[in-house]
RNA sequence: GCCUUCGUAGCCUAGCCCGGUGGGGCGUUACCUUGGUAAGGUAAUGGUCGCGGGUCCAAAUCCCGCCGAAGGCUCCA
């Protein structure tokens, strides 16, 4: 039995003559029908009406899903070439429209028999469309592996195996390395990873309020929505667009001492590019396509193709590896469905660091890997995000599993928590183990920042070789790795983080070398704007970002705006400050408690807890009443 | 893409159900206030009520279509 069924906005059909002689009675009459699913069905030899219980079962299953109880069973021989006799065939037709109405289905049928016309309007989504195809006996057909945005299912059995294929098992890997099925694991005190397990088994979610991080990136002024764009691609004001620079650039840094080699190469690709077609076919992502001339080009969704296509031309031996490539793409494109595409949580376009090591075998790349792991977990940690803040996803297959047990447990042990394990029986993606970092939101949803992966696919495909010790060519494995994951990522995880602590009690911010303002002076008059302003220039000199609020406002609302900025450092100075050379500093750190100290002492306070970070001056005017308000 | 909800000044929002001159707050500007650690006072300014069509004597309000956003579904290397 074939089935194509099809969500429609309508249908009309009309029957035009009778085709063969056992046709049914009916009028030569248009019909129209509203929101239906509509199932052309081509009943083949050897069917029954047992498969059409099970075809109606299957449509029912969409019937849910699609909101909708109404179908229209069609008639519709060209599905097959393998039709059954007619007299059968509408027997297990009218099987099939009984069944379905004893379900409780409102069920339409077009008469079998009749050559008829149609015109029909499908709805766009990825559902509405779907074509089945029933065995009418249990022959083993051969399994594939199911191709991202194919619309069809494959046969029964081959969908059935493949679903073992691809079946996960998710288990808890514990810290000393054994597996625990998630059925069994106790999750007392660990309700992140539980909210983890959840989202990435169950997908369960229940909240309707805005993310919080939405309107923090708006009031804040760090990035906002830009509607002359595509959803998704986001617009930086003064102050973020200083916050992910500074990102980008420790990000690099830390690339760089680990001993990645920064390159640069193109945002867009050849579609027809032999490498990159088949890439493109395993990367479940939508693609912005673009035509120039005659050619047809895709933006980069990933930093991939250019260290490959760069690899693949390079010439090296093992004795140089592992080679590291680096790039932080700005932009990587994706173009995610637009109901996906949310805050700085899930872009369109957005900047990715990523960093290829490309290792002579398995040995070699699980001892780079296991740096790497450290290394990102670091990055993470200076960037604001500690272990307490994310969960750990690490998947593998059975197979790799229980040859890299050791490997495996060495992993957990490092990480000393548990972690969220999914397992399969067969490797179908590119990778032979990934593992990925994820921050839990207040809207328990996760999203992964870090991640690294063993590929053990893409040096052939991209034609990449080294020389072993005997001279000869040899694909090695590639590790792919985002040590900080997308860097619009780690703000909305900053930002969600600071909007937690303030449910908490405590007074959000953001860390000290991210904030746009590290010191606000706030004269007491007009009269000391002199010497605020030497004090001001004393304290820049040293690398710390400070300016004066010389608003009209009074002082105490000046400090509720400091306070609403999060700026971290906030002194009022006035004559006594002046005289004494004391300042009464109002620490955000320690819910506004003031504390007496000297320039000096605050420099040097300040300059010690931002060591080791990139710096960049203030990205705005010095002198708040110089300043634009880019947002309400 | 689908479903639900929502679009009112630069920002937040009342009014919509039950049609009859769109109200408040923040901001901005001006004036007064020059202050000692989270909102000083007065006034002015600012609106194609998302866009288009319909019903009606009359539409922000009711109806239809479209656009956009948020949430859900789906998807998520």
């Amino acid at each position: 039995m074939r089935i194509l069924q099809l969500h429609s906005n309508f249908i009309v059909f009309k029957p035009v003559e009778k085709e063969i002689n056992i046709a049914e009675e009916a009028a030569k009459e248009e019909t129209r029908i509203e929101e239906v699913v509509v199932l052309f069905t081509a009943i083949e030899e050897g069917d029954s009406s047992a498969l059409a219980q099970k075809a109606i079962d299957d449509a029912r299953a969409f019937l849910g899903k699609l909101k909708v109880n109404r179908i229209l069973i069609y008639p519709f021989a060209h599905l097959s070439s393998n039709l059954s006799q007619p007299s059968q065939a509408l027997a297990i037709i009218k099987d099939m429209e009984v069944y379905a109405k004893s379900k409780g289905i409102e069920t339409f049928r077009a008469p079998f028999g009749w050559n008829k016309q149609f015109t029909i309007s499908i709805k766009g989504h990825p559902l509405a469309e779907m074509a089945r195809s029933y065995a009418p006996v249990q022959a083993a057909a051969e399994a594939k592996v199911p191709c991202e945005g194919k619309k069809e299912e494959e046969p029964v059995s081959a969908a059935l195996k493949a679903e073992d294929t691809m079946k996960s098992y998710w288990h808890i890997l514990q810290t000393d390395g054994s597996l625990v099925p998630i059925e069994e694991y106790k999750f007392k005190g660990k309700s992140n990873l539980q909210k983890f397990s959840q989202y990435e088994i169950k997908k369960t979610r229940a909240v309707t309020q805005m993310p919080p991080h939405v309107p923090l990136m708006k009031r804040l002024e760090i990035a906002d929505y830009e509607p002359g764009s595509d959803p998704g691609n986001i617009r930086w004001y003064p102050k973020g667009r200083m916050m992910k620079s500074l990102l980008e650039q420790y990000v690099s840094l830390r690339v760089a001492q680990y001993g990645g080699m920064e390159v640069e190469t193109p945002l867009m690709y050849d579609f027809n590019h032999p490498s990159l077609s088949s890439y493109l076919n395993r990367f479940p992502a939508r693609q912005y396509v673009l035509k120039s001339e005659d050619k047809e080009l895709f933006l980069r969704f990933a930093a991939c193709f250019g260290q490959f296509l760069m690899a693949h031309d390079a010439q090296f031996s093992y004795k140089q590896m592992p080679i590291k490539l680096y790039e932080l793409t700005r932009y990587s494109f994706r173009r995610e469905k637009s109901g996906e595409v949310v805050g700085l949580k899930r872009l369109r376009a957005f900047t990715m660091p990523d960093c290829h090591a490309f290792c002579t075998d398995l040995e070699q790349a699980k001892k780079e890997f296991m740096i790497r792991f450290d290394l990102c977990i670091d990055v993470l940690g200076n960037i604001g995000l500690v272990k307490d803040d994310y969960e750990i996803a690490m998947r593998f297959t059975k197979d790799f599993y229980a040859e890299n047990k050791d490997f495996i447990a060495s992993l957990a042990a490092k990480f000393d928590k548990p972690i969220l394990a999914e397992v399969w029986n067969e490797r179908f993606f590119y990778f032979a183990l990934k593992w990925d970092l994820n921050f839990v939101d207040n809207q328990d949803k996760a999203a992964a920042l870090s991640t690294d992966q063993i590929d053990v696919e893409n040096a052939k495909r991209y034609g990449i070789t080294y020389v072993d010790e005997k001279g000869e060519k040899q694909f090695p494995l590639i590790l792919h790795c985002s040590p900080s994951g997308a860097i619009e990522r780690d703000i909305y995880a900053l930002l969600e983080k600071a909007y937690r602590e303030q449910m908490t009690g405590k007074a959000p911010m953001l860390p000290l070398w991210l904030s746009p303002t590290q010191v606000r002076l706030i004269p007491i008059s007009d009269r000391f704007l002199d010497k605020v302003e030497q004090l001001a220039q004393q304290i820049a000199a040293r690398c710390i970002r400070v300016d004066i609020d010389d608003s009209a406002s009074t002082l105490q609302k000046k400090i509720r705006e400091a306070e609403q900025e999060w700026v971290p450092y906030i002194i009022v100075v006035g004559e006594k400050e002046i005289e004494s050379g004391t300042l009464s500093v109002r620490d955000r750190e320690q819910k506004g408690k003031q504390e007496n100290m000297t320039a000096d002492q605050l420099i040097t306070k300040i300059s010690e807890k931002i060591a080791g970070k990139p710096f960049k001056p203030l990205p705005l005017p010095l002198y708040l009443s110089k300043r634009p308000s880019f947002h309400g």
